[in-house]
DNA sequence: GCATCTACCTCTGATTATGAGGTAGTGGCT
DNA sequence: AGCCACTACCTCATAATCAGAGGTAGATGC
């Protein structure tokens, strides 16, 4: 349980960029963002209701998503989502930071000592 | 400015670790922390004051630290902060997070498609 | 006296993940 | 018909924690 808490805070500013990632190759609903997410993660992540809604929300207020309703032949209908131009730059921004904060935490965690 | 914002949250929840890495080699105080932190991710990371000591103090208090305080030839008194075993075994957990959530976030950023 | 550097501490505001709750459509079971 | 489960969306309250600004204090130099 303790290493789940510390999780929940290392995830913080990860959504938009696997949300982005999984919409790269193609368009997606809210569900399935989902489950290629934990599917590519190899079942490491899979962002909740809470964080993937409000996430969805504010990228496409950013012009990074386009949003579609659409009806479903079995159950109720669905939001899907395409990437922007803008939005593979963002995701772009949010590979660089995210390979920039990597290549820190590897020097600075890493077995040996670099000073 | 725009990439300054992701940074800011994926920081979120590493300070415990960096800190602990650290001292693992030996007793510093607050300053010298930061300035290790900052030499070992080669300049990627220094933690704010702000997240610095209040970190500091919810680690002594989980007893993951000893702290003591001393005079100083120079300027004000120092408190310089020992690593417990206790806190030895939180690193280790703390480096076990990362590493599983670093390998999971390869995947699902990882340039080539995985499923 | 006053500014500057070191060194500590604390508070406010902003961001965002979680988990629980709510609305609806479809289909199966009794 | 009634009920439950599953899909699919959304929102809210709570908790964690980082940044930045402010505050206290000792030592040094002008």
């Amino acid at each position: 349980m303790g290493a789940g808490k510390i999780r929940g805070q290392l995830l913080k500013g990860t959504t938009p960029l696997l949300v982005l990632t999984v919409l790269r190759d193609g368009e997606l609903y809210g569900y399935e963002i989902v489950q290629k997410v934990r599917e590519k993660s190899g079942g490491t992540f899979a962002p909740s209701e809470g964080s993937l809604y409000p996430a969805l929300h504010s990228l496409e207020a950013d012009g990074a998503l386009l949003a579609e309703w659409r009806e479903s032949d079995k159950g109720p209908r669905r939001r899907y989502y395409r990437i922007t131009p803008k939005g593979s730059g963002l995701l772009a921004e949010h590979e660089a930071e995210w390979a920039a904060f990597s290549v820190g935490m590897a020097r600075a965690v890493g077995s040996r000592a670099n000073g």
